[in-house]
DNA sequence: CTCTGTGCAAACACTTTGCAGCTAA
DNA sequence: TTAGCTGCAAAGTGTTTGCACAGAG
């Protein structure tokens, strides 16, 4: 239920890597030394790193790598969908005043989040392997993806 | 089932007001005029505001105050639980490079976010007319709490 | 009167951008 | 060769902190 820390075989990781620099070239993107390793380390944890963690770990191997290459590769990561970005994370706080129970629907681009409220999500039940261990204070379904002004916007 | 935009009664707002005041004092918090004009700005609004958005509101009224005024106060709202911070947000960027379907817990005390994996999870339906307005790109349950180590540590 | 809250300013953390030189293809 | 990548530096954005004064209780 709750993953053990992640003990990759080297294997696995060597397959994974083929996979990605396949999706490079499908993608026109240069495999370059970086970017691999920047993968690998990303791939090797389960930490759901932030850039400046993972910078921190690839510099071990190319001590001379700068934040803003890690950053960048990540969201080229992300675009070709060899990783994503954690619900939710890496905006400013949002604030919500609304304490009745509801979801949120939240806009990739333009960032905007949307109130919905579909009954048979109030109730999500929280598995009991993770409410031993943790203590839950919220609980809720999350949507992410386009909303409609920026759909229409896309559609010039 | 998606919210219309929120227009709120005055009486509403002013009983909103009222349990405000109420739960300030409860918590031995003074009732300044900026605190409440700031607890009423966010709660008339729908859009999930954030510290700063709310201050150009906010300033509307009291031209003079000030964004870090805004900011402390908003983060007293949640700690009061007069308001709640949108999930997630607020951080840096976090990165994940396992692909295949799982769901995330995350403390809100030391920012670890903690993989598992509860297949009924994995088909979360989305309600028609969220998807006829909106393209999903994800959709997961989320769970927010303390972690088994920061319960350890504030048992001290 | 006392103690919290506010405003101001500086420090911080993280991200983004522009540019010049480098390198994979 | 050349298009794309990296490293560096600077600027942008949002948050946090320390301090002195003002105002709520």
């Amino acid at each position: 239920m709750i993953k053990n820390s992640k003990k990759m075989k080297a294997a696995e990781l060597d397959e994974k890597t083929n996979k990605f620099i396949t999706l490079c070239r499908k993608n026109s993107l240069k495999v370059t030394p970086q970017r691999v390793e920047i993968y690998r380390e990303l791939v090797k944890t389960d930490e759901h790193p932030s850039a400046d963690m993972l910078h921190k770990k690839v510099k071990k191997v190319f001590p001379g790598i700068s934040l803003d290459t890690v950053s960048r590769t990540l969201l080229t990561l992300a675009e070709i969908e060899a990783a994503f970005i954690v619900e939710g994370s890496g905006d400013a706080k949002r604030f919500d005043g609304e304490l009745k129970e509801h979801q949120h629907f939240r806009c990739v681009k333009c960032g905007r989040i949307i109130d919905f409220h579909y009954e048979p999500f109030d109730d999500v039940k929280v598995p009991k392997a993770i409410s031993k261990k943790f203590k839950i204070l919220r609980k809720t379904v999350y949507f992410e993806g386009l909303c409609d002004l920026c759909i229409a916007k896309g559609k010039t």
